[in-house]
DNA sequence: ACCCGGAAAATGGCATGCCATTTTTTTGTG
DNA sequence: CACAAAAAAATGGCATGCCATTTTCCGGGT
């Protein structure tokens, strides 16, 4: 997991970059949930470090939107609601759709042989009900596609996007009808990609992530009832 | 200037955002040349607070991509290359085409009035030969369509690229063949607003904005042989 | 003159302590 | 008992100091 705007090769990790990575990954886990507080002096006892390097965290995951710091008053994590979750994903289609049209234009035999090999073990694991495997593979060609533009701002902007959007893991609750749905879109946007139709690439994958982003919605809305 | 992902309305503001906004601001105007180190002690001594919030203040331009920070050898002002600025700009692209998607999908007659008058405005500058009010009304139209998509997360978003995109102020410095060109491509725009065609919007501005990414990387090409 | 090694200075990372503001608890009064 | 005011506790913002690492500088040997 790299951290910088533009993904780094390497950076030696410094108690704050720890102490953001631990929070983000609470909070994304869902371990700590919207609206619960932050305190400093009770997180500096639990990791054993001081409050300086937490202070320099939270002001990270500030600027990344998943907490918010009022001046004498602390933080607390940042709430999701349904709607928040249609906009990150109208911003992470475009994104995605640009790095849809980028890698096709640019693709080599290797990387297309890749991407067949990649869709073909997801279609395995869908027909063969392992949801979980299929899910993972989702998210593996996604993030193909995406490391695959060349494009470091995409690939950095998108990654901090996601970041939010994949918080509680409602991707992998999904009804059937949907789960159709979306393993034929990437079924068309492989086609596209053995067609090297950029274009074409660029909307189908448009259409996915917006209507994954629906999903999303409805899931959180119905959630939020209960 | 607001500071969050999602622009938030009210923010009281602490030392270390202020120290961010005193250096995001020096590096934009290129005060802070690229590879120029920041130390922190001086910085110190010079904005006279402790190095605590400046330490705090470096960390959220790591973040931002203004600068880059390596462990026990302190912080540098990022480079800004050609090519750089064609990627920077590949993404704007898109975002500020959804956005010109969005408007046009949710104009209001009182919107598109605004936006007659602000064209206008700008139209009057260019044929006055008032080039800098010209460039001024540009940028306002630019963030006026952002500001008007009702996606917090899409502005966010864009202006946090915009801030590395305008380093050095280059957009000033344009051919006369791209300016008649850029004014054209901004009457294209707004005749796709008047006739509520949101795809023909989106791909105009799409293109408006490759053109300027283009525009700005030959200009930076340019300068880097001087 | 050049290079190398070690000392000194510079610099960043973090711990700690003090002060201001906010929040919670306690206490006095009707 | 209810309510308000005041005191106490909690909490965040920042200054300062110490340690580790890096960088710079300087002298001695070839």
């Amino acid at each position: 997991m790299s951290k910088g705007p533009d993904t780094k090769s390497e950076h030696a990790t410094t108690g704050a970059e720890n102490v953001a990575a631990i929070l983000r990954d609470r909070i994304v886990k869902g371990e700590l949930a919207p609206l619960d507080r932050i305190v400093e002096r009770r997180l500096s006892a639990e990791l054993m470090v001081s409050r300086t390097p937490i202070r320099e965290a939270l002001k990270l995951l500030e600027a990344d939107g998943l907490i918010e710091i009022n001046l004498h008053r602390g933080a607390i994590v940042s709430e999701y609601r349904p709607e928040e979750a249609l906009l990150l994903f109208d911003v992470i289609a475009s994104l995605e759709a640009l790095a849809a049209r980028r890698v096709t234009e640019t693709m080599t035999a290797d990387v297309l042989r890749q991407l067949e090999d990649l869709h073909g073990t997801m279609l395995d694991h869908h027909r063969a009900g392992r949801t979980n495997d299929y899910f993972d593979m989702n998210t593996v060609i996604h993030d193909f596609i995406i490391k695959s533009c060349a494009n470091p701002v995409l690939i950095a902007t998108h990654q901090r996007l996601m970041i939010r959007a994949r918080r509680g893991r409602f991707l992998a609750i999904m009804k059937p009808e949907r789960l159709e749905q979306a393993v034929a879109e990437h079924e068309d946007l492989m086609q596209a990609f053995r067609d090297g139709n950029a274009q074409q690439a660029s909307e189908v994958w448009e259409t996915h992530l917006r209507h994954t982003g629906e999903t999303i919605t409805e899931v959180l809305t119905s959630q939020s009832v209960s």
